[in-house]
DNA sequence: CGGGCGATTGATTGCCTTCAAACGTGGTGG
DNA sequence: CCACCACGTTTGAAGGCAATCAATCGCCCG
């Protein structure tokens, strides 16, 4: 299932664009490789040989239950970082939601950085501590709300990530958003249907979401 | 609702146990707290004063949706260290589930040693790298499993981390583990006799589980 | 123009929640 | 020592919300 990844034929730019940026004190180089839509990067239980960041797409990572459901555990955006695991195999896959330019720094060159240099060390700490506070908000979302406080909850997400807060592209499908939440697509239409309706958003398409009502949306969120 | 906490009377055993181990090469002096059944421990924006373990008894951490509904994030056993954060500020409450003994190290020592040492901020890492996995693993269940799937999974994960595999004595009451879950008592109540009337467990007490038949639990854990 | 895929909408089912009541057990006071 | 109360748990009945099953729509691309 893993098509053979290939760089990018022009050089796009210097070389300090292809490195991954950790903090005020962490700069690694690495290589940048472009992915298409659901091309795998990287698969569960693979061995971790890079990290990764985002330059241009989107990047979805996901676990799989032992009868095959996924869980998407998170969508990564330009500048995110991805992929670091602390021992040698990957504990989760990541898939190009759209097609993707990432930039990969081996895996050996973060490690031996932050086992020499203290703010190395922490920079990957802070990285991994704005995870965790990430996934405990989605087990927050996943546990305790219902499908249109879920929907809600991802758009305002989104919206904060995108430099326009009025105009989200989303990048994933229904499937993606219903995989995230924990829903079925079916169910999450319905819930974009409805905040239309509302006037919550308006769908100018099904990948574009105008929101008309912020003050609504953060409402739904906490009661829908 | 923050109760004074005592320090033990007793000063059980040596100065070494007073102290948070992170690892080969990082050991921290602390100070020995008991907290009773459902005392909080700390809560959410408070301010981010000491990491703990816990030494008896459990602990449970959790967010609240801004509605007011509970989220159990995690129980935390003897051994388990809890508490860390990267900001100075908690993100999560923690309460003691039965009477606890928690030793609490100062968070400036954590964060001096880990200034200092590379092996203490490797250990910190590694503590809250397992976190995070435990985090998206806990996300896996709450998205994509049904109610007896997840009571199973409960089950199995708590069977691994005590010495008997077979014998649970459960801290925690159905509240607990229903808002662990993201499920209602009555569901996590339905899903014990359920198991008992397949015999996958027996149940002496409501908080004393006896795991009869381990294959069936991990087949309930995918499918039920 | 036709095919395929993703999204939407509708109808129905089923699982979990909600509401309600009874049970059991541990603790307290008479 | 026993009666009683409180609280956690179990069980039952009913309702609701999301899943499932199914059909249609719209759009992109050939």
């Amino acid at each position: 299932m893993r098509s053979q990844p290939q760089k990018t034929t022009q050089p796009t730019c210097a070389a300090a664009q292809d490195s991954i940026d950790f903090g005020p004190s962490l700069t690694l180089r690495g290589v940048r490789m472009r992915f298409e839509r659901n091309e795998e990067i990287f698969g569960e239980s693979e061995a971790a040989e890079y990290v990764y960041r985002v330059v241009s797409g989107a990047v979805r990572t996901m676990r799989f239950s032992s009868d095959g459901r996924r869980q998407i555990l998170g969508f990564h955006l330009p500048g995110d970082v991805f992929g670091w695991e602390l021992g040698d195999t990957h504990t989760l896959s990541a898939e190009a939601v759209s097609a993707a330019d990432v930039i990969m720094v081996r895996r050996s060159l973060v490690e031996k950085a932050s086992a020499q240099d203290l703010q190395a060390a922490h920079a990957v700490l802070a990285l991994i501590s704005q995870s965790l506070n990430t996934a405990r908000d989605h087990a927050v979302v996943l546990g305790r709300k219902g499908a249109g406080e879920r929907v809600a909850a991802f758009l305002l997400q989104l919206a904060d990530r995108f430099v326009s807060r009025t105009e989200l592209d989303l990048p994933m499908s229904r499937a993606d958003i219903a995989d995230y939440l924990g829903l079925t697509i079916e169910t999450v239409s319905r819930a974009f249907s409805e905040m239309e309706r509302q006037c919550a958003i308006a769908l100018p398409s099904s990948r574009h979401v105008v929101v008309r009502n912020h003050a609504a949306l953060e409402d739904l969120q906490v009661a829908a």
